[in-house]
RNA sequence: GGAGGACUCGCAUAGCGGCCGAGUGCACCGGUCUUGAAAACCGGCAAGGGAAACCUUCGUGGGUUCAAAUCCCACGUCCUCCGCCA
């Protein structure tokens, strides 16, 4: 949610915003005119209010004949109060609603376009040359299966298409990057967290998730909770409705969870292997800091993406995300994405968004200084995506045998050097 | 799942349907005193809207009433007990 006073005061900022967006830009106007029109009734509401509070004290006082005089006028003017104050109810409603549908601000230095008008930051490390070490690379999927690490096939049996099995070394694996992560984690000032990942509609509809993601949300319908695709949603959601004191920013808390997406509208979409899953686990970044701080610590959350790409040795490059391809918290997102040899392209493996007091507003998170309290920001960042990372790993990784080398940094984790065939 | 009890300003608590947006203690902030600190004393101290008057918020949502923290209903959360269970 943006603030209204701003768009008071700069609708055409916000029109902008919208446009690069490539969303409705009508809606501003819509917005201003719900917003005039629910003011206009407060004031009506509020003026009648202090009549009645004034009537109802004299009432208190009166005795006998006196009294029954202003009783009858009482009870008329707390039907005129009632009526009011349902008009400004629903009026209310009417111009929040309008309010939630309207993305974040861009970042002005955002790219505007749509998927492919990303722009690239920079390249880091070399894509193999397979044909050099005289071999053509193995996919994950082949290489997962050689290594006894991924089961797609009886993940589908048992859970459907876009499900696996970890298994063996596959889930060692896991365990070692998260375990690296968390360190890392540690280390960079972040506090570790697992949170819940069956959350109720207000922490999904806070994090912005029931809007235009709506469709790629695992709903229990029975108990009105949600699965949660990140934990972006029950980390940002963690401190919903509190106001948080300025010398504990930024606050900074590491999550590892499991995540649930629905993949709708992806059909024949990386089908094979595990790119694209319905489950899998990540451990994401996630800070809380004051509004003016946050183009700061959002480089800072990207620098740690890329300390752990580089950890795992993998070449990678980084983009900054084009407008129309933004989530509506974010004015800005940078993906990193790694070199997958089989694809001969760059695939996205983590991305941070700088989603400034957006998701706070709507969640009510609040900090409070010397000057008072005002909206905070919130910023989230993938630290590593458990599949992805594997996929990456055993594809950039293996030899002509089909085994695969373990990056040093994960091999005190793993106490193997090499994953061997089974 | 069943039976009870609770939910008030950061924490703890007071609160007869009107004098309660709400007292007290602790914590916190400022001041006096002190070489400094502690103590003592004085003042401040929830949030939102509004230029202000003022309005809203006592778990949430409804209802009764001229008037609700206070009465009624529903829901949520927490606690105790019973049952079941990883």
């Amino acid at each position: 949610m943006i603030d209204i006073k701003f768009l008071r005061d700069n609708p055409d900022v916000v029109r902008a915003s919208q446009k690069g967006r490539g969303e409705n830009v009508e809606i501003v106007d819509q917005i201003i005119a719900a917003d005039e029109r629910k003011r206009a009734a407060l004031t009506e509401f509020e003026t009648l209010r202090q009549e009645q509070n004034v009537l109802s004290k004299s009432v208190g006082a009166a005795k006998g004949d006196e009294k029954t005089a202003l009783l009858a006028n009482a009870k008329e003017l707390a039907d005129k109060v009632k009526a009011a104050d349902t008009k400004r109810a629903e009026l209310e409603e009417e111009a929040k609603k309008l309010l939630l549908q309207l993305s974040n601000l861009l970042d002005t230095e955002a790219p505007i376009g749509g998927e492919e008008d990303f722009v690239t930051l920079e390249h880091v490390g070399t894509p193999r040359d397979f044909a050099k070490d005289g071999f053509e690379p193995r996919d994950h999927v082949e290489l997962g299966k050689l290594l006894g690490a991924i089961d797609t096939e009886r993940g589908a049996k048992v859970a459907g298409s876009r499900s696996y099995y970890l298994t063996g070394v596959g889930a060692l694996l896991e365990f070692a990057l998260v375990n690296y992560a968390i360190q890392s984690a540690l280390k960079n000032g972040f506090s570790p967290v697992i949170p819940p990942v069956l959350v109720n509609p207000a922490a999904m509809e806070g994090t912005g998730f029931l809007g235009q993601a709506a469709e790629n949300v695992y709903r229990i319908e029975k108990d009105d909770v949600y699965l949660v695709g990140t934990s972006e949603v029950p980390l940002a959601a963690m401190h919903m409705d509190e106001i948080l004191p300025a010398e504990k920013l930024p606050l900074r808390y590491a999550g590892y969870s499991t995540c649930f997406r629905r993949e709708a509208g992806t059909y024949g979409k990386d089908t094979r292997g595990i790119i694209r899953v319905h489950q899998f686990d990540k451990v994401e970044m996630f800070s809380f800091c004051k509004p003016e701080d946050a183009k700061e610590e959002h480089q800072r959350l990207l620098q740690w993406e890329k300390e752990f790409l580089t950890a795992m040795e993998i070449p990678f490059r980084v983009i900054d995300v084009a407008s129309g391809d933004l989530g509506s918290s974010a004015v800005r997102k940078f993906d990193i994405e790694a070199w997958i040899p089989t694809q001969g392209a760059y695939r996205e493996v983590t991305s941070t968004s700088n989603c400034t007091e957006f998701q706070a507003r709507r969640l009510n998170i609040r900090y409070k200084d010397a000057d008072g309290t005002k909206a905070i920001a919130t910023l989230n960042g993938t630290l590593v995506a458990i599949p992805r990372m594997i996929v990456a790993i055993l594809e950039n990784h293996q030899n002509a045998d089909g085994t695969v080398n373990v990056p040093a940094a994960l091999q005190p984790f793993l106490g193997m050097k090499k994953f061997e065939l089974v």
